[in-house]
DNA sequence: TGACTATATAAGAATATCGCCATATAAAGA
DNA sequence: TCTTTATATGGCGATATTCTTATATAGTCA
């Protein structure tokens, strides 16, 4: 049966771009600026043609753009709300993962600003 | 290889529940307050078993909550926050959807508030 | 208890997704 | 042109989703 109009069928293929660790974890990279391939594959120590294969959905769906740099190809968030989706997806979590403990410091570890490598030798 | 940290796992787990074209209906319908699953059915026109696994999909993942009441179950979203989530999806879905008319009139329709049945006809 | 209603679950077939490996394309430099 | 580097794609086995059909559970009323 089903017969459901186009839009929910549009937007289901939208959650389901996200709906991949992988894919989480390249828009949580993207979304603080355009990165290349490399840079990806660095982030994430999954293999060559997996992220690239991800990166294929992602593109799919137009959720990202790739744009070409000589040898490299650097991929950006196409729309900046995707960030505040994010946003609000980790509020919920937030509020979900009153059990695990260890998911929670993780959480409040990836909302705190990007960990600046530090310089110096803590004292 | 893959070896990605159980937040994003968790995170991902969380998406696929909308990833779905029934689900986000429910969920779309349920945001405007608690329903019946004989609501929901008739609302979505799908049949009952697979309004009952999709609920127990939404439910698994935390989304939605069940309250039983005599011999009908009333499902209720668990967090507010989903229906900002679908905001802000819809918004991302409206900048992207520049190409379909079709499908930008219904997105605008929806974003209307609940269509409150007409109770006169018009002049 | 038996019949009826509302909802949930099980099992199986069809289909989709995933990760891996190998290979393809494309740019750059020798 | 040959080689190297960066990225993309095709094929395949393993696993996961989805719908359908049938059945199970639970509440209600007679």
């Amino acid at each position: 049966m089903m017969l459901l109009p186009d839009l929910q069928l549009f937007k289901a293929e939208f959650f389901k771009a996200l709906a991949h660790p992988v894919r989480i974890r390249l828009l949580e990279v993207l979304r603080h600026g355009e990165r290349s391939v490399q840079e990806l594959q660095a982030a994430l120590t999954v293999d060559q043609s997996t992220v690239s294969q991800h990166l294929a959905i992602l593109r799919a769906k137009h959720v990202v753009a790739s744009r070409k740099e000589g040898t490299t190809v650097r991929y950006a968030v196409r729309d900046a709300r995707v960030g505040a989706l994010l946003d609000v997806s980790r509020a919920i979590f937030n509020a979900q993962l009153t059990g695990s403990q260890t998911m929670l410091r993780a959480l409040r570890r990836e909302s705190r600003r990007p960990p600046r490598r530090r310089a110096t030798r803590p004292a």
